[in-house]
DNA sequence: CGACTTAAATTCGAAAAGCAAATTAAATTG
DNA sequence: CAATTTAATTTGCTTTTCGAATTTAAGTCG
């Protein structure tokens, strides 16, 4: 497009790919990128110059003839800039510090007060759990270079434009500016569900793919999409609403006031609804509890359980096979903290869904499931502004 | 990402510019691509050379000065080739011949056997009508670039490779090559439902946005997504089955053999079969008539045909809603030709739809719709080889 | 152990591509 | 018809990249 910029355009990409095929050597480079030898010298001597990568010796390997000048790997220097990334969620905030090659250098966590805050509010804890964070790696808040935040709710990312979130009082906030502002460093604000794919993408089990889909189940039904390597978003911020997909026409009543959702047949509150008002079980209050009994009680056999459980089963099987005829992606990851869901998880919904889509002589997508703690959220956030700071570090290098 | 081919790259983005623009003076094309005005110059005297352009003069415009030196619109030239579309239904072919800027040199239709063929038969009915459609503009076989072919079934693009089609008789055919051969012409092969989002994003509503999607009904039910301003065909090249998208748990059976298909419900089979079955219509054996009889019985009261219509009506309500929830597209297009299935494009079923996303305060995309003639199936072939003729001719370019 | 081989990385001169500034071209205006 | 305005082109220069030759850092062999 705007050419004047080639050489930062070719340090970009050389940058992006060291980031992503870890330490390689510079012939690799020239190799996968098109580049010539000669010119990924010479850009590669900017990057190290400027401390954005580094090398380091590389160990030997079978599938390589020892002779010969020995290859020497680049890698992206740790050391050259730190990255927050933090999730918000109803009653605390996980938080990551990740340096310049995406490796933890620590995490935090803290409760912050429950329910909707005024967005300054929610800006002063933030501040406080990322000092709190950089104390914890021996760092301050001023080392850190920019802070990837998610947040539940309706977030166009683009603007940094909160348009209603269960952890602000007020709708339409620019949270990103306003954030960005209260602490002083870059602030990169996302849509929480997306940074389950951003993870995915950058550290997990999408990082050899292109297309997938990722969905997380937990209070609600979260969605991510990556289609030809890029997060897919939408073009009004709030695309990927998979868990308000309709499966049932007039159907079960959802939070979002709307029927028929699948939320509503297979998050937590509407399996204990179904089990408590439709199957008669009596049931405590906490719903994290309630959800437990319900589901013990359908692996040992209770009739009713069983058929709540298999229900949401069914339906959930449902709404992923809709998204695979949809999107026909190479990999769907069903990924999760709390494996109070695996029934959702099980072979029995992967295989009731591969049954639903259509057939062609070609392998169905895998599906995989992903258990991880709840930090990779954090680290998705941190991955997202991991890529704003490459770029931002590569306009900032100067010439010879 | 290829260095060493900058001129060629530069060339492209030039034509691409002018293709999309139309008529464009150099200024503005300096304007839109960053490229300097002495680059477009030369740039566009390479192109000029090579017959891919042409100066056109400008009429004045209100809202431009008429002082100073005129701009001199460039645009492609029409002359510089040939490519044709076509698309294979069950029984019939409509093919279409399009000159180097888009523009209808000719078109064509004629039948051909009923059913699955064997691809060579197919391959010479193909050649047949490609000669007649050469014949009507004056030309021979031998003056046409690329063909575009779309067929219905699952179609991988990328290698021309036919998984399925209700026009072959056999699996898993590599059509695209033996095409090729048979006519000696470059051959590009897609799905029919790519074909409408193609043709709606070179010619059609799309032009003017980069996420949208387009729907079709017919006797199935199609599907093309543009996404980021381009078409987005999956990973297996069946992606956008959204006819076999399940609305409803253990539901109608669908001609695919699975059941609560979409296209269980409002093609034309579903229609014709529910209102005679289970509302006891006695109807008339080709499928067509049959449906024309139930919709105008239901448009003139009558409680079984009603009741049928309006189904198939909220069905595809949640269909389209759920689209829109996964994709947040910009625009949704209803694209039709024969309008009997103009029931399921009325306002009510988009004012159902609207009640079924999640609501933002940003507006609910746009939902209009597209009557088109049966040639738009065609154009879209056509304008899928375009695209590579446009780059074939840019690399073929010789330097001065 | 030193000459030879192999393969990666670097250097260097040349070529390509693009740009800014100056110039030319083609129109209107007064 | 001279002045003005704006588009397009030309010119000379800079930046960027590349190919080929060279250097470097190993292993191998006699």
């Amino acid at each position: 497009m705007a050419f004047g910029h080639q050489k930062v355009e070719s340090r970009r990409l050389l940058l992006r790919e060291i980031s992503q095929r870890g330490p390689v050597p510079r012939i690799d480079l020239a190799e996968h990128t098109g580049i010539s030898r000669a010119t990924v010298t010479s850009v590669t001597a900017d990057l190290l110059r400027g401390g954005l990568i580094e090398e380091v010796p590389r160990e030997s390997r079978a599938d390589e003839s020892a002779r010969g000048r020995p290859r020497v790997d680049l890698k992206i220097a740790g050391a050259a800039h730190l990255i927050a990334g933090l999730k918000v969620s109803n009653d605390a905030m996980s938080l990551v510090l990740l340096d310049f090659d995406g490796v933890d250098v620590a995490h935090h966590e803290c409760d912050i007060p429950t329910g909707r805050l005024p967005p300054d509010i929610l800006a002063q804890h933030i501040q406080s759990g990322l000092t709190d964070l950089a104390q914890k790696a021996g760092r301050t808040l001023r080392d850190i270079s920019a802070v990837g935040v998610g947040l539940a709710g309706v977030v166009d990312a683009q603007h940094g434009l909160v348009y209603w979130s269960p952890s602000l009082n007020a709708r339409n906030v620019p949270f990103g500016d306003v954030l960005q502002d209260h602490l002083g460093i870059a602030v990169y604000l996302d849509n929480d569900a997306n940074l389950v794919a951003m993870a995915e993408m950058t550290f997990g089990l999408g990082k050899a793919h292109s297309d997938f889909i990722v969905i997380t189940i937990e209070s609600g039904v979260g969605m991510g999409m990556v289609l030809g390597g890029q997060l897919y978003r939408g073009t009004r911020g709030c695309g990927a609403e998979f868990g308000h997909t309709k499966v049932h026409l007039d159907g079960a009543l959802c939070r979002c006031g709307q029927r028929g959702c699948l939320e509503a047949y297979i998050a937590d509150y509407a399996l204990v609804r179904e089990a408590s008002s439709v199957g008669g079980m009596s049931l405590t209050t906490p719903t994290s509890q309630a959800v437990a009994t319900v589901l013990t009680a359908a692996k040992s056999g209770d009739p009713t359980a069983r058929k709540v459980v298999d229900r949401a089963s069914k339906m959930f099987a449902m709404g992923l096979a809709n998204l695979v005829n949809i999107f026909d992606p190479e990999l769907v990851i069903l990924a999760g903290e709390q494996m109070q869901f695996d029934h959702l998880y099980a072979d029995t919904v992967i295989e009731e869904m591969r049954k639903s889509i259509v057939e062609i002589d070609k392998p169905a997508p895998d599906v995989v499931v992903h258990k991880w703690d709840n930090l990779m959220w954090a680290r998705g956030a941190a991955a997202y502004a991991l890529e704003f700071v490459q770029d931002t570090a590569v306009e900032a290098l100067e010439d010879a």
